[in-house]
RNA sequence: GGCCCGGUAGUUCAGUUGGUUAGAAUGCCAGCCUGUCACGCUGGAGGUCGAGGGUUCGAGUCCCUUCCGGGUCGCCA
């Protein structure tokens, strides 16, 4: 037998104690630093558990230190050693009480110079991150994110698998969906001319597993959308998705708070009381201006419509004579620190948002109120706005006025970045909120129809069911966003489980029989089988865990992730095909640019 | 598709109204150093200023085009 390059390990480098003062243990890593001392050298080696430091001194092996000398950063050796307590300690690691003595020291392999630096305070932009991510992935902080991961998916494994879920798995090579995303197409090679779309979800099968009688099924599971990405966005994510049969909304909720209480439980130590907070959609939309409101702070939208009617200032009246509104958020005490260009900083974020402008008014320590728009208003309108906002001395006032849609979106925006700069909630706080009785049909002008709000299978609640023939707008759908601190991590409804309500459904969507039978034949075709009432629920898993760890984005919580042109600078996918492949699959491009 | 920010040494950045040979820190290389832990000291190498074009006596700096990265609006049932 050929002598191994490394020897067998006995022990992960963090994970050494002052209990193993006086063993001998042989470590296997990588070398995070050198300190060269001349006659003694230190050796920080690290693996996934932590860093611990070597020390080389001839006295104790000539070999070693000799070995010692060569090495670089992030070379892989191999060391054998007694543990012995430091002469002075180092409180900033947690094996910094104790350090191995180098007995033999083999360099397992060599290494160049990394490009990025290997630790967690880097700031290396994140392309170069992205193209060497196997060296970014050794940063501890990376490693517990991806640990933090797998935790979250064992919990949501365990859990489900108690209530009697199955975990099934459902073709990735489906059939293309209408009505949602922008589909990955794959091209057939043995069926010319026809595509197979990557799934945007399981949706349809889930449902099927119900028709099945499979009764409650689960999967942690890869979805595609071909949608352009954000900081909480990926082409490819992984969802949680469940589905269960015989049940209503509140079974669905139930169930799922209980799952997401004891993630938070488990992850951060934290005892969540149920049942979590409830708010209807429309409540949502004209408290907080969004339909996944934060809840770890107040500053809710004031509606003052009634009050500028007909007022002075002819913005606001004009808008409420339009069938607009006017509304406002108060900031607390923060009249003085918010000048005027910060507030212009404000109307950026507001007119990002589609609002015209931003008014302003503060009112100051001794009660009176200094605006530009001042004037424009009478004594008595300031006194009934002032008491209607419960402003105080010290107080500043937002307001914008416009089309509902345009002032949630604005003053919900401006809300949340606010909360944000003043610090208005604990970072480490979570709060969870069900936002239930969404519409289930929205008017899209572009079409000239309706679409479906959350997809064309969910319920509508059942004293709707005629509405949907005769007022469309005004049905309430059985849907419900789980929404944690601001980010909507889950969403789910109780899905049509006949097929006339289907067809119902479908016929509202604008689709003919016709149409309707070639996009989800199969479906309906299903239903006609004996369907159980069902409904489900789907979590973005990224973002959950993106919040439990702390982030900002879901790329610090995907191993590879793709960039904003959804490329990946590591394996520089995607890339192009060749002739041959291209032919093979019956594909000709039409443009001849992106075949040099 | 739109808007905003960024791209200068391996890395993170500075670079004034356009003007000498483009700097710093860190990393890297060499030498010295037996208790360092952001080791220290001395010396050294290292640049297509993202790319292309233009204005100019002269461009890292101004203009145009384009590529890349990030944020965001639209989009994401």
């Amino acid at each position: 037998m050929p002598e191994k390059t490394y020897n067998k390990r006995s022990h992960m480098c963090g994970e050494l104690t002052v209990a193993d003062i006086g063993t001998t243990v042989s470590l296997n890593g990588w070398v995070q630093k050198r300190r060269d001392l001349g006659g003694l050298i230190f050796i920080d080696l690290r693996d996934r558990a932590g860093l611990v430091q070597i020390i080389c001194d001839r006295d104790i092996s000539v070999e070693a230190f000799e070995e010692a000398e060569k090495i670089g950063s992030e070379y892989v050796v191999s060391v054998v050693g007694k543990v012995e307590r430091r002469q002075s300690e180092n409180p900033n690691i947690p094996t910094g009480s104790i350090e191995v003595y180098a007995e033999k020291l083999k360099i397992v392999n060599e290494a160049e110079t990394p490009p990025i630096y290997i630790k967690d305070d880097d700031d290396v932009s994140e392309g170069l991150r992205l193209k060497y991510r196997y060296l970014d992935l050794r940063k501890p902080s990376m490693q517990a994110n991806l640990l933090l991961r797998q935790k979250v998916s064992n919990l949501v494994r365990l859990f489900l698998t108690d209530e009697g879920f199955a975990e099934v798995e459902t073709p990735i090579l489906t059939k293309p969906t209408p009505e949602g995303a922008r589909d990955y197409l794959v091209p057939s090679r043995v069926n010319a001319g026809k595509f197979y779309a990557l799934p945007q979800s399981p949706q349809l099968f889930k449902q099927l597993l119900m028709v099945s009688g499979m009764d409650r099924y689960f999967q942690i599971v890869k979805c595609f959308r071909d949608e352009d990405l954000r900081a909480d966005r990926q082409p490819e994510f992984t969802q949680i998705d469940c589905e269960m049969s015989f049940v209503d909304q509140e079974d669905v909720i139930e169930i799922n708070s209980r799952m997401l209480q004891k993630i938070i439980k488990e992850i951060k130590g934290v005892e969540l009381s149920l049942p979590f907070p409830r708010m209807a959609y429309s409540e949502a939309m004209s408290r907080y201006g969004s339909d996944k409101p934060d809840l770890r702070f107040d500053m809710e939208l004031i509606d003052i419509s009634d009050l500028m009617d007909g007022c002075g200032f002819k913005v606001f009246a004009d808008t409420v004579k339009n069938k607009g509104q006017v509304k406002c958020i108060k900031v607390d005490g923060q009249a003085e620190n918010y000048s005027r260009k910060d507030i212009g900083k404000l109307e950026d974020v507001a007119k990002t948002y589609g609002a015209k402008g931003l008014a302003w008014m503060k009112v100051e320590k001794n009660g009176e109120v200094n605006a530009p728009i001042r004037k424009f208003f009478s004594d008595d309108e300031i006194t009934s706005l002032l008491q209607r906002t419960q402003a105080e001395d010290g107080d500043l006032l937002l307001f914008v006025a416009d089309t509902p849609p345009v002032v949630a979106a604005a003053l919900g925006h401006l809300r949340t970045e606010l909360a944000e700069q003043l610090e208005l909630y604990d970072a480490d706080s979570y709060q969870f909120v069900w936002i239930t009785d969404f519409p289930l049909l929205e008017y899209d002008e572009e079409t000239n129809r309706y679409v479906a709000m959350h997809h064309p299978f969910t319920s509508p609640v059942e004293g709707d069911r005629e509405k949907l023939k005769n007022d469309p707008a005004a049905v309430k759908a059985q849907a419900y966003d789980i929404v944690l601190n601001g980010y909507e991590i889950g969403g789910g409804s109780i899905r049509i489980h006949s097929s006339e309500l289907q067809s119902d459904m479908f016929r509202a969507l604008g689709f003919t029989e016709q149409e309707a039978q070639e996009k989800f034949g199969f479906l309906l075709d299903a239903f006609r089988y004996g369907t159980p009432p069902h409904g489900g629920i789907a979590f973005g898993l990224d973002r959950l865990v993106m919040i439990l760890a702390g982030e900002d984005n879901i790329r610090q919580v995907i191993a590879f992730p793709k960039t904003q042109n959804a490329t990946c600078p590591l394996t520089e996918a995607p890339s192009l095909a060749d002739d041959q492949q291209l032919s093979e699959l019956h594909i000709k491009l039409a443009s001849t640019e992106a075949t040099e």
